[in-house]
DNA sequence: CTCATGGTTCGATCTGTACCGAACCATCGC
DNA sequence: GCGATGGTTCGGTACAGATCGAACCATGAG
């Protein structure tokens, strides 16, 4: 019983713009100083030492010095979802002003979701298991899960569902998250196939585009 | 880019003490009047008046005129999805304060969660399915869709999973939501094992309980 | 040591908004 | 028609918190 006011609290932390700029900008999964953080939420730095102060003491971020610098990165994949969760609600009801159109088609073709890989490219290798028979409802069965494991995407960390189906920001359709959607895209990386660019972006050169469709078929 | 503003007004929205108080009291996915939501957030009917037709124009609220009374009702089950999800953000941050002691043992045993079932009973199914094999990694294994298919749970909606886990509020522990949770509640209230209580509270009988047991194998 | 840079703390200002009481509108029962 | 009940609108108050400049601490470079 009255859990509200203290869900209300954090969403009350998520509800500033400011900060929301920075959870945002923290979403890539990479730590960004204080000062970063101020540019992207496009206010002085005292006021986002204040902000950043009290997002660290709730919980939100973790922090870790290195030197004059702090870096800050949110505290945990659940903040991540929960601001998915709020961004496909701002979707729905229409919040959002639509700026998927052709702004910055680098971002549209593959960017990182905090810790997997969203885009046209992600939203692909969904589209791909969901037509094969490998998902029905946004689960795997366990012919997916045989594929997968061919493929060398085994077991998760047991603690987060190994397979989770997050709505694509600009694809409008689902992609995949999870213990799975983390271990794709460090594979991506792994292999050479693609590097972190500008912000969330990822590009795949060709030759890694061509790798990456060839594992999974496309 | 600059997503972050819009999923601010709607956190921001959410954000507030009162309004939070009214979104989880609508989370039984039931619609109550604009005086019933003023007496839960604990404030007077204009103040309440305001709110709602804040969160009405935000896409947060469905409202239905029947006489004198206006229903509201949480517009979609992504509304629910998103307070899940900050609530879950709430309990790992400790931002909320352990009322989950003995005060009101009959919510802590069974309750609804907007359309699925929640605490103790619906715990012990979600544990049980592990247990069996049936689920791994927060998944349905094929012999889990079969078992469960034998049971009269098929498919879903197709628009969302048919199996989804959601933390629970009381037990700490995951429970089954998505269409297969639906389901699963609106089975114990079709066959009269159980029936609505005060509130978020499913009250199930003694000889109800049991055949619910019996279904799962508990 | 000295200076420059990254970050925090402190006051002061100022806007936004939650809140209530009172007046007003709408619907129902009579 | 009349009162009673459910909701909304309006005006005013009051409190929270977002913001900035300036002063202050900490670390690294030279």
């Amino acid at each position: 019983m009255r859990e509200g006011p203290y869900i209300a609290e954090i969403a009350a932390l998520i509800g500033d713009p400011a900060r929301t700029n920075m959870l945002t900008a923290l979403m890539d999964g990479r730590a960004l100083t204080v000062s970063e953080l101020a540019h992207v939420a496009g206010i002085t730095l005292p006021t986002a030492s204040g902000h950043i102060a009290r997002m660290e003491t709730a919980g939100l971020l973790a922090a870790e010095k290195q030197g004059r610098h702090r870096y800050l990165r949110l505290s945990g994949p659940d903040v991540a979802t929960a601001l998915e969760a709020l961004m496909e609600l701002a979707q729905r009801t229409g919040a959002v002003r639509l700026r998927t159109g052709p702004r910055d088609p680098a971002l549209r073709e593959a960017r990182v979701c905090y810790d997997h890989l969203a885009g046209a490219r992600a939203v692909a290798v969904a589209a791909k298991l969901a037509d094969a028979g490998m998902m029905v409802d946004h689960g795997l069965t366990d012919a997916g899960r045989a594929w997968l494991a061919d493929r060398g995407f085994v077991r998760g960390d047991g603690r987060r569902p190994f397979c989770r189906t997050c709505l694509d920001w600009s694809e409008r359709r689902h992609h995949l998250g999870g213990a799975l959607g983390a271990q794709i895209l460090s594979r991506a990386l792994d292999e050479g196939w693609a590097r972190r660019g500008e912000g969330r972006v990822i590009d795949f050169g060709q030759r890694g585009a061509a790798a990456f469709d060839r594992l999974f078929g496309l």
